[in-house]
DNA sequence: CGTAGTCGATTACATACGTAAACGATGGAG
DNA sequence: CTCCATCGTTTACGTATGTAATCGACTACG
């Protein structure tokens, strides 16, 4: 009997900033991923290695061989990793309401006059 | 020499549905905390005593004695932590514009026509 | 051919978190 | 006074996470 289709497990923070690099561009070995990551995290290429490896675990990371290594590409749409993390987060802060979560943004200034302008011009798009 | 003001320790998941409890009516005892969250949760009283005093360390909840047992309170605001969290998403996820989080929470129809009004009405509000 | 570098895989270890049992003090019922 | 219920505190233990060192295989250089 097949497995009850594993919910995607979730992805850590560190996890999260190598699949931006390989959201960037993919394939990519485990040195240019720790090239586009090692420095700004102070890292050593033996963590890349490991989260890459949790990351193949949980099913987020595809590999495909290539000689002697492996080039690794992200098997999860970062669009649909922001959809489930966003969601959560409404979720578990907002009871699930959108609106609040704006109004908090809003009035901690967390909104520049260019968010707005754009979030103005999303608004126009929907109610078309 | 005074400790530089520790930057506020992260509150986990399961401590922040005790915090809720607090944010709703406080001051309230373990046992009180419990009958609000141990039922919902699946909880013992013991992991919610865990849980607060796990709070307390992180100076989350204020304690204050009452005979021979404790009253908790926030020592937060809900609002502050939901400030915090959400800035800390949309730095994460959106490089720190909310702007395309709410394009996210849009397309992924996370948005209802409540919401969009609700919004609306908040943008009118920011601009004058 | 032997050896050094490089790979992925395995093992390591500290901290955080979820969940709770065990423990020691203590106050109230008999 | 004695014993039990109840507090908060301490200890426990499994999994997740951050961060690596080590290991065994293999290849390219000398």
């Amino acid at each position: 009997m097949a497995e009850k289709s594993d919910q995607p497990e979730r992805i850590s923070e560190a996890e999260q900033a190598v699949m931006e690099a390989l959201w960037q561009r993919s394939p990519l070995t485990a040195q240019e991923v720790c090239e586009h990551v090692c420095a700004e995290r102070d890292w050593s290429l033996n963590t890349v290695k490991t989260l890459l490896s949790r990351l193949v675990t949980k099913q987020a990371v595809a590999t495909q061989p290539d000689g002697k290594r492996f080039l690794y590409s992200p098997r999860i749409a970062r669009s649909d990793y922001l959809g489930t993390e966003s969601r959560r987060l409404v979720d578990r802060l907002f009871g699930g309401r959108a609106a609040p979560l704006f109004a908090h943004l809003a009035q901690s200034e967390a909104l520049t006059p260019d968010d707005i302008a754009e979030i103005e011009a999303l608004l126009k798009e929907l109610k078309s």
